[in-house]
DNA sequence: AATGAATGAGCTTTCATTCAT
DNA sequence: TATGAATGAAAGCTCATTCAT
């Protein structure tokens, strides 16, 4: 238990120096130090800084796959309402925040160059794209749509997410959270109709 | 100018060794190894590291940019035949391409820690971001739609591009080019019907 | 004495270990791991690594004394049995054995560096030579030989054994103890044939 | 070349290094103080630790073998004497030196536990078996000894020296080189009578 | 007496940078 | 211009030692 705390106290200590000072620019020191601890105490618990990354992005992973089960099964049973939950928590402070999102950027600037980074990355997009492509199923078949190509809106939304991310960690200032959010409801609303015309602020 | 050339062959090299291993991994040593040149050339030739990266930056923005107006010029006049010209150049092989965008996302991984990246970054965001919204104002004002949101519109296409560009660096597997190009068709197509609805490939 | 036994445990996993994995890669560690106990045991029980290694060759010491002594008591009376015996001894497997001369080894590889070790080595080289000489003076005096160096004998006598075992460390596979055992007799033979002529295996 | 003398520098300062403080305490930054040279000196040369060692040791090796292989040119064609003098050579001050030997034990006290040590070693000593039986064998033969074990004889002259340097390092001040000159001429004299009974000082 | 988490000094190693050639 | 040997600061990591439990 000491144990696990601790190793959460180092985790968070990572993400604050990721978001803070980069991945590259990240040393053992700097983490120990906000931790409050000894130089030596991370690879007491983590065993090496490759390690202590790879755990922390598990644990960004893991912290995000919570939001994203608790909005799925708060709005379960209603397909077109769980999809727009879904888009909306993307936006919320809690995740959409610069802080955050720089530590997602900073594994993903190293995807290409470390394989581990890739597989959980992968893992987690495949598990969303799953969830997205039954919701929007099921809303075709509730509303009777036709010609939708299915690959080809899961795409659109899950990576519209993405973008706004990079934007939001780019140009804080002139990233609107209001403005995304409108572009969510509007591509809702013209590409199902039937289920999010009134759907209003 | 020989320097020129130098200057270009370093930076070329800077961006075959990030794409294979990550920014942080990636020496001067590995660099002027690439470039078949001696150990201190790259100081000879840009001073610090630090300058190295920022110009190779500034580069790959530079390069982007001349596909850009390129594409723009091609079309120039038919406002939406341009907004569907520069979706569909994102996604060309030449620019969607996991070994260029593996250098992208390391730099936007180092956005927040380094304000210069930051710079350079946002500013090409804000270039594209105002292109794009005086197409989407022409496009409206021909086809005389009403009840859309400019931002709404602008930024729902230019953050898909960015979620794309992320599928295609974590997931290279299930990312399809077709099934993007089939999402932006399908997203013009509902919003802008008149110019849009005939649009196949 | 539980104390006295705690010692000795942690005594015995040091010397597997140094024999494992040398004295420079022993760890206080290894020592707990190899004795089933905890981190801070050696240092509870020792004060400080030197002082475990310095007990740890001084063990050994004993424990090669113990050998000798049995051997010196169970010839007693008898100067060339005696003399023959010691030799055999020290070519036992129970003595010339690869784990055990791996510790022997080690130590007297920091001899030069550790003023301790070397004092301990040296008084154990002068108790045996003393023993040694008087052997050969009583073999001299009951043989009545002449023209022999006393102390040429000892030095060669007892030079032998450690050369062996330097063969026996380094190269185990060509290291043959028969073949040892017939260079002592051989040498007795000639040196002292009045005493050593008959004595076949 | 300039390289060449620089890794031979660095490989003189090790070997003053281990002689002074041993192998295990030994560090990077002693040997690059020792050389006068800075810190990452030697990883720059050697790349690591492990390999400066190893390459220290095939250095003492070598210097050894020179010393030998001039030592057996010198007496060529007559094996008597080229035995004796290989006898006495391992015991002049330039090999049989307490800084030089310390060097030697340093290493055969890793023996066991890094087998890149042994494979040097094991060669070493192979070579020199070879040599001293193939001296003997003549020696033999010339002199139509008879009921001489040919092993025997090699191994207890190798052994004889090793032990003569463990003696030489551990007990310095005891040690006598005119004494082992004895014991080597005394066990020749008596082996090989018609060959060295006037063998005198 | 024993544990094992924590410390922090010290090690090997890496690497941006300098500079004589 | 270009080289590449050399530097030395800083990194990751190890481990003897301490100490609250």
């Amino acid at each position: 238990m000491a144990k696990a705390r601790r190793r959460q106290q180092l985790i968070d200590a990572t993400i604050k120096c990721i978001s803070k000072k980069g991945l590259g620019s990240t040393t053992l020191g700097d983490v120990a130090r906000e931790a409050g601890l000894s130089q030596g105490i991370v690879n007491l618990h983590f065993e090496s800084k490759d390690n202590l990354l790879t755990e922390t992005l598990r644990y960004i992973a893991e912290e995000y796959d919570e939001s994203f089960m608790k909005t799925l099964s708060a709005t379960d049973g209603d397909p077109s309402a769980t999809l727009l939950a879904l888009m909306e928590m993307d936006l919320k402070p809690a995740i959409c925040d610069r802080q955050k999102l720089a530590v997602w950027f900073a594994f993903w600037g190293e995807v290409k160059a470390v394989p581990t980074y890739q597989k959980i990355c992968a893992a987690r997009n495949n598990k969303y794209d799953d969830v997205m492509v039954s919701l929007v199923e099921a809303i075709i078949r509730e509303g009777g749509y036709e010609g939708i190509d299915i690959a080809g809106v899961t795409t659109a939304l899950s990576s519209m997410t993405d973008g706004f991310w990079l934007s939001c960690l780019i140009s804080p200032k002139s990233f609107d959270r209001q403005v995304a959010r409108t572009a969510v409801r509007q591509y809702l609303k013209t590409t199902f109709p039937k289920h999010y015309s009134q759907a209003s602020e």
